[in-house]
DNA sequence: CTTATTGTTTCGGTATGCCTAAAAATTATC
DNA sequence: GATAATTTTTAGGCATACCGAAACAATAAG
């Protein structure tokens, strides 16, 4: 059991462990792993083998790659880190939407817990992130909204969309320039036919405007149904 | 010519060639930067060749170490960037002055351009930080006090404090809790016998209040003096 | 069931930045 | 001006984290 800090690696290949479980949860595999970081199959290898030296991920070989206790707890806290430096670029100094993800992965590693913590207070202790992503409390318990892809809705659903996924920039310039915001009402009207584009009313602010949504679009907004059992799962410390 | 971007060591190096530099002439040489740095003599020998390699210091083995244009631009830039995040923790976040250092030592290598100039923005642009060192403009042009330390003062001698030294934190933590603060009025009485304190009087806000001064303290408090030439140099860009 | 194909790991190698110990140059002392 | 003391540089090593190429498993295809 090492109780050293962990390198500003070994807290990125944590946190991209905990990420790809977090929204579905098929568990990563070496390759997968190595794509999401951007570095080559070989350095994974490697650095799993670390990891699990550290007691950070469970690991037999040429078998997908699991977080202990202890590596859970340490993505939590990234996360946690990263939704509160990306908040408080927006809500702060101006940031847009689409600019606050690059410098939150650099600063996540910098900062000290001190100054995470005065930026939450600073902001109030916010429970979601600019694109709806809960954050973390500092004790390590996660409210996760009871929330479905729009593509996964059928017609006559109506919800609000809680959550927009920060995968693409592309996409969110998209939405933010056509005003599709969080918290937004909408309605799922149809598909055109022949599994064309999925038709949807969304009314964020103003009058309800109608959208064809490609399926890329639609897949990364989750939403939040009014009608179905309206809940949040909370996940202990 | 090397254009790649310095490592956060690299960066960390000419800060401290510069820094040695600022408040004297006397240029550094590879023992000083070593124990500023904490490191060993040799790390500093194998790193100023590679400075050197990249045209950021003038060198030539067994002598002192200088800055060329490039490095004291570098160099410029990471106080620039120190000394804002600095303001920013004190002005933003509710730092205390001693705490701000270490936070903004990790700070100032991992933030982009965009976050500096958000926060210069929201902070008015300011020309000092908390400590009252001068802040480099973005073009690079530094506003320099005249300002002198008060040990140096004969006694009559009348001015504000216009810098303190954050060389030592626990004289910072001595100095906020006497409530001996940036910009207070001062007079110089004179010395205890025999090359005792200085013997000044502060007068912080409220009623002046006399104060017997160790050497050191009052060498890490700088005076501008009311009745001298009242100027600030600028160094161009 | 045997051979491709794909996925994963191991094996040298590279770059950074630090270290200690030994060698070389400079400065101080006699 | 020669020797002693100090400063500085070189030489050989260590840790981290990456790479490409080759070896090795596991799965898919015939």
């Amino acid at each position: 059991m090492k109780t050293s800090t962990p390198s500003s690696s070994i807290e990125d290949y944590v946190k991209v462990i905990y990420s790809f479980t977090e929204w579905q949860d098929k568990p990563i595999t070496s390759t997968r792993l190595a794509q999401r970081l951007g570095v080559a199959n070989s350095s994974v290898s490697e650095m799993v083998r670390k990891l699990k030296d550290q007691g950070l991920v469970d690991h037999k070989p040429y078998s997908a790659i699991t977080l202990t206790g202890d590596g859970v707890r340490l993505a939590v806290s990234m996360v946690r880190r990263h939704r509160l430096i990306e908040t408080f670029l927006v809500q702060e100094l101006g940031y847009r939407w689409d600019e606050v993800h690059d410098e939150a992965e650099l600063l996540e590693h910098a900062v000290s817990d001190t100054f995470i913590e005065r930026m939450a207070a600073k902001l109030g202790n916010p429970l979601r992130d600019p694109h709806g992503d809960p954050i973390p409390a500092a004790d390590g318990s996660v409210q996760v909204p009871a929330a479905h892809r729009m593509n996964e809705l059928d017609a006559g659903h109506t919800g609000r969309i809680t959550r927009i996924s920060d995968e693409n920039p592309e996409l969110l310039r998209y939405l933010a320039a056509e005003e599709i915001d969080l918290d937004a009402e909408v309605e799922v009207l149809g598909r055109r036919p022949f599994g064309g584009p999925l038709v949807v009313r969304i009314g964020s602010g103003g009058t309800p405007r109608e959208f064809d949504l490609a399926e890329e679009v639609a897949s990364a907004l989750w939403v939040h149904s009014e009608d179905a059992h309206a809940g949040c799962s909370v996940t202990g410390p």
